[in-house]
RNA sequence: GGGCGUUUAGCUCAGCUGGUUCAGAGCAUCUGCCUUACAAGCAGAGGGUCGGCGGUUCGAAUCCGUCAACGCCCACCA
């Protein structure tokens, strides 16, 4: 075994070299057998997307979970993909033609998709390679995508299903329009946002109203009427004047006392000149505005419900684009934000409008595209019914069967569980799965009379069974339309084992429910809610048990990290210069659970330096000679009492995993390798320069380095291999990861060994300070002279090399000329001579019994308050009585010393 | 407009069902050390009236009320 240990970790071969190690010896398979199964299936990210700062936290998360999973003995299993992300990719598609002066409209439906394939095939999965960098344990033969060939029947033939089952129809409503991806969106995939804009008053002039005679009678009631030179007008506040267009009617409410003068009138819609009925309401709010509301049925979800009650025309002005259509009178042809600019000056030109107001208010963009406005449009699509998914996705995790982490989000998920709307699940694309229906050409009602067939052959013979045996297979034509994506997601954890169209096999048996999802909250009702739903559908069981919800990556003075804004750093440039585990470490550090995370590069570094010390506490180890000499007590002791550190921290350690509270995890293991390993037990068993050391502690230490390396392991996967397969000749195959770790509890006796070495502890740091304070080097032998009656002789070996100590001494009282510390109540001296400095030493003394003395008097007022004595407990009073006493010991001593330096 | 959450050291966060000298950790800061594993390090130190106010209690960072600031989610008010 000739490796060569350099000074410092250098982890980019190191990493590289064990990633293929884990590959060549398929070390992340997973197959079902006998052993307890750990499921994780991957959020699949984008297709042809690339690794952010976010992935590398989700990811860095389930590595983790798996790698640990594997450790305690479980049959991991972490299965990757990508999703196909419709209107993502074939935005990106569109684009990219675009830019080689192809437009889509051009293209068949197949020469698209050839088109989007190709991008996909040279796109697709960078996003996996680069998951590898970080060291993600993913079973890679398993590498699934939501439109490959398992995953696309699955989805087809849950959509036939459902629709079966009367879950899916099909039907005219008012959607979400994307004018720019021409596409319908459901509810969820529209992000409102604030917007400054104005609030357009425009003169809505009354037909055929030349005089009021009861106008003095109305004004009295209420009534507030404008007037002009021209006539008499109604005012209506809009924020959309560009959709005057296809006003049908102004509606005022019938309770309101300031329109009551335009019952039963009609208006005359500005520029436009169409005369319009005044119609009643009470959806109008009396307090908006004037009162007064244009109804535009085609273009605004209210409108659309109040022309259906009163039956009003509905003109659909926008092209699919936004552009105004034909069926407007004006600015045909123009965009609709154009005509928003050209219409107000109109307006104000032709005295039509009364006045502009600045206004704020919310308008819808697409999740996918934040920069068109999405447009309310009418039209027909497929809605998949939501009442029975809700009814069925509620109770598991309000009965606690899937467990949320943080809880809060089961709030969240009941609240929108129990108003949800039907799923818009078509979407006016190519690239997707094309929705299995087949429509019956010819005939008027050609739109009514459809299928739904997996297959063409099904469907000839369903609409042969349903419309006549005259049909034929010319006259069937598939739906254009493709499916949402997130109509393949929710499917995943069933349809990555195939358990949609091999219901039952082993594999879903095995693997079903996953144990652990990672994601995050902005797709909670896009996919977790949904999973559960289909889980709960399909095999009448949740797919995962435990919901991790990461927080959001931001940067580190709070911003979400954005291209635009330039300040996401590159994760392959990370790792490149901190490695894998430094980044991983830093990652982590910053990400409490359920709190947003504040990324800073320096976290990074930290997670370097770590991995540096590690590498260096090897060397140091690796380094010692062994001889074949007795082993002294106190490394016995020191060894004793390391493993019960570790099997202390390692309880607590198990115990942060199950809450999901990884960062704090992480920081045990990095303050139980720091501070108690390197930091005091190495130390401890040091031989002196060039001595070596005995047989038995050196291989004691080497077993606790590879325990450490396992709990380590799952947070810094390629430090720990490396260092474990120095630790000792291992077969070519073996690795740390299927290795495992089996500790026992902690016990009572550790708990003693602990509590009685951070005493010991406490009077080796007392020394140190003396030393500081004094400017004493470490090398200058000390005296130490400690108390009478505590236990001075357990530790004392330890002590002495640690404080650099020459002799430990007991005494019934200090010599003089020593400086002191208290640990509790006990006084411990360190002979100094003539480096004392008797002042400063009795103005320090002072001060602190200063403080003890207030610190009492607060002790003495509680217990001289009989209410705290009589209602307190009897230990906590005793306690009080303890403190006051241990304090009033302490000032006795600290006036000794007084007395003593004077 | 509704709901949820946060507010503890310069920064990021722990502090469970009120009571162990309970005010903590990591980082940052300051001081001293190139002590042959590691200066990507070691040793030591300083730093907070626990967002404000009020209440419950013998006792509140912890429970209740209220106000403030910030954040998130939901909602059809033009």
């Amino acid at each position: 075994m000739n490796y060569e240990l350099k000074t410092k970790y250098a982890p980019n071969e190191i990493e590289a070299k064990w990633y293929q190690y884990w590959l060549d010896h398929k070390l992340f398979a997973s197959k079902p057998d006998g052993r307890e199964p750990y499921t994780i299936v991957i959020p699949p990210p984008n297709v042809t997307g690339v690794l952010h700062m976010g992935h590398m936290l989700n990811n860095t998360i389930q590595d983790i979970l798996v790698r640990k999973a594997r450790l305690d003995g479980k049959n991991a299993c972490w299965v990757p993909g990508t999703d196909h992300a419709s209107i993502a990719t074939e935005a990106k598609v569109v684009n990219k033609l675009a830019a080689q002066g192809i437009r889509k409209r051009d293209l068949t439906r197949e020469q698209f998709l050839e088109h989007a394939w190709d991008w996909t095939h040279e796109h697709g999965g960078i996003i996996l390679k680069q998951l590898r960098r970080l060291g993600a344990s993913c079973d890679w033969d398993r590498t699934a995508f939501t439109m490959d060939e398992k995953r696309s029947e699955s989805v087809l033939k849950v959509f036939c299903d459902l629709y079966d089952k009367g879950l899916i129809y099909r039907g005219l409503r008012m959607v979400n329009w994307d004018p720019k991806a021409q596409t319908v969106l459901s509810t969820e995939e529209v992000i409102y946002h604030d917007e400054k804009s104005h609030l357009f008053h425009l003169k809505y002039y009354v037909k055929d109203l030349k005089d009021i005679k009861d106008a003095k009678d109305l004004i009295a009631a209420g009534n507030v009427i404008h007037k002009d030179e021209k006539g008499y007008y109604a005012v209506v506040a809009t924020t959309r004047p560009e959709t005057i267009m296809g006003d049908t009617a102004m509606c005022i409410n019938p309770k309101d006392p300031k329109n009551q003068w335009l019952r039963g009138h009609k208006v005359i819609v500005p520029l436009v000149n169409r005369v319009i009925p005044v119609i009643e309401d009470r959806y109008v709010d009396v307090e908006f505005g004037t009162g007064c509301l244009k109804v535009t049925p085609a273009h605004d979800v209210n409108d659309y419900q109040l022309g259906k009650t009163h039956n009003l025309e509905t003109i659909d002005i926008f092209n699919p684009d936004g552009t105004i259509s034909d069926q407007s009178p004006l600015y045909v042809g123009m965009d609709r934000m154009e005509v928003r600019k050209q219409i107000s000056k109109d307006l104000q030109e032709a005295g039509l409008m009364e006045k502009i107001e600045d206004y704020e208010n919310k308008v819808g963009y697409s999740e996918r595209n934040q920069d068109t406005a999405v447009e309310p449009r009418l039209c027909k699509q497929w809605f998949l019914s939501m009442k029975h998914m809700a009814d069925i996705a509620l109770p598991p995790v309000l009965e606690g069967k899937i467990k949320f982490y943080p809880t809060k989000y089961v709030t969240t998920y009941r609240n929108w569980l129990e108003n949800i709307q039907d799923w818009c699940i078509s979407r006016q694309l190519w690239w997707g799965h094309r929705i299995p229906a087949y429509f019956i050409n010819g005939g008027e009602d050609e739109e009514e009379r459809f299928v739904v067939a997996l297959s063409k052959e099904d469907a000839l013979q369903k609409a042969q069974e349903k419309y006549g045996k005259e049909i034929t297979m010319d006259m069937l034509s598939q739906d254009e339309d493709a499916l949402d994506t997130w109509f393949s997601s929710w499917l995943w954890p069933i349809s990555l084992f195939d358990g949609i169209n091999n219901p039952g096999n082993e594999e879903i048996k095995y693997y079903y429910p996953t144990s652990d999802l990672v994601t995050g909250p902005d797709i909670i009702f896009f996919w977790v809610a949904r999973m559960i739903m289909a889980g709960e559908e399909y095999l009448k069981d949740v797919p995962f048990r435990n919901v991790y919800f990461t927080g959001i990556v931001r940067d580190e003075i709070g911003r979400k990290m954005s291209k635009s804004l330039g300040n996401s750093p590159d994760p392959i440039g990370l790792i490149e210069k901190y490695g894998a585990d430094g980044v991983r470490m830093g990652m982590l550090l910053a990400a409490p659970a359920g709190n947003d995370i504040l990324f800073k590069e320096d976290l990074c570094q930290q997670g370097a330096a770590f991995c540096n010390k590690i590498w260096n506490a090897f060397r140091l180890v690796k380094g010692w000679e062994k001889a074949d000499i007795a082993q002294p007590e106190a490394n016995q002791k020191a060894i004793a009492w390391m493993q019960a550190t570790i099997r202390t921290a390692v309880a607590e350690i198990n115990d942060l995993y199950s809450k999901y509270r990884l960062n704090e995890a992480l920081m045990t293991v990095f303050k139980l390798f720091t501070d108690e390993f390197s930091g005091w037990y190495l130390e401890m068993i040091k031989p002196a320069y060039q001595a070596p050391i005995d047989t038995a502690t050196l291989q004691a230490t080497l077993d606790i380095f590879e325990q450490l390396m396992k709990i380590i392991h799952p947070f810094m996967p390629f430090i720990t291999e490396e260092l474990y397969q120095h630790i000792a000749e291992r077969k070519e195959g073996e690795s740390i990861m299927v290795s495992t770790l089996e500790l026992a509890a902690p016990t009572q006796a550790d708990a003693q060994l602990i509590a009685q070495f951070e005493h010991a502890k406490q009077v080796i740091s007392g020394v140190r300070a003396i030393r500081q304070s004094k400017n004493i080097s470490p090398r200058e032998p000390l005296k130490l002279e400690t108390p009478k009656g505590v236990d001075n002789t357990t530790w004392a070996d330890t002590i002495q090399k640690l404080a650099g100590l020459s002799e430990i001494t007991v005494v019934e009282k200090k010599s003089e000329g020593t400086q002191s510390f208290l640990i509790g109540t006990e006084e411990y001296a360190v002979p100094l001579g003539n480096l004392i400095d008797a002042a400063a030493e009795i103005e320090k003394a002072e001060a602190e019994i200063k403080r003890l003395q207030g610190f009492m008097m607060g002790i003495q007022k509680k217990l001289s308050n009989e209410r705290f004595v009589q209602n307190a407990p009897a230990q906590v009073v005793e306690l009080e009585r303890k403190k006051l006493a241990d304090a009033e010991s302490k000032i006795a001593a600290l006036q000794e010393t007084i007395k003593a330096l004077k």
